[in-house]
DNA sequence: GTCTATATATGGATAGAC
DNA sequence: GTCTATCCATATATAGAC
């Protein structure tokens, strides 16, 4: 596909990237790295609030200013994979417990998984595509915020 | 990978289902008709919380008894594109102002995306796995009825 | 209903020439 | 760096025999 698209042979593209999983790394690569930044950021505030706040804030921003790397991380299984096993950003182990606070349990797993949901839809959902990105930011961080507070509540 | 699977050629698979549509129709036939039929029920609600409140429990219940086809449906964009093809099971037209209400703005379509968005996590989310369906549905239930009262009111 | 055989396109990749 | 040529596997079928 890439090479029919930009006109070349296949064989011209696999020169400069040996593997599939280079490609879709070469596409993902400024955000992971983006990402990780904000994870450590994130990990350095004193409070679960704080840290949450911040975590939170980044994957906003991160969501709306890449909807269409959103996208393909949210329909292509391969990409997916390939995130997920990327060091240093393990979702499950790093940023659940800064958006979700320490506690391990239904109720902060569901809440998670509505926040990361809707975090994933930004760039799926047909229906949000005409809006602005800062409109969507704002709106998704306030209500995000709510459900976080109401829902899986931390100190500090 | 079907035939392969169930131990006989591809000509036998094609022999019962003339198309790759078909034989995805097939699979997700079931869960499809569940659907209308919820949202025929829901539609027959004189208020929009009424309206409201028997969507929202359909699609949990729907959601966390086919956790596997949501799966299917977040991870494969041409069962995808089945459904949202679909008649009479227009997510947009339909489901959408039962769930949100008949306004529409950017915060109920942020709010109806986190609410779609968890749906489609309940099949996707690796962390949600091991949690019994009632219990999962019971969550969801309460967190996105509370997302809803508070941030996309409707009357009744 | 299932089989063999065949067709066609695509994806992922490598070898070796220019 | 790009090309031609080739390889192998898989998806999506269709034709015609048993």
């Amino acid at each position: 596909m890439i090479a029919d698209r930009i006109g070349v042979t296949k064989a011209a593209v696999y020169h400069q990237f040996h593997t599939k999983d280079e490609i879709v790394l070469g596409v993902l690569a400024p955000a992971l790295e983006s990402l990780h930044r904000r994870i450590e950021e994130a990990e350095r505030h004193e409070t679960p609030a704080a840290r949450r706040e911040s975590m939170l804030r980044s994957l906003v921003e991160l969501a709306v200013g890449n909807r269409r790397i959103a996208a393909i991380l949210r329909s292509d299984p391969a990409a997916a994979e390939l995130v997920r096993c990327h060091p240093a950003l393990d979702v499950g182990s790093r940023i659940r417990p800064l958006l979700a606070g320490p506690d391990l349990n239904v109720r902060t797993d569901v809440v998670g998984a509505m926040v990361g949901g809707a975090l994933m839809m930004i760039g799926a959902a047909p229906e949000l595509e005409p809006y602005d990105g800062d409109e969507l930011a704002e709106h998704l961080l306030d209500i995000a915020w709510d459900v976080l507070a109401r829902h899986a509540p931390v100190a500090g």
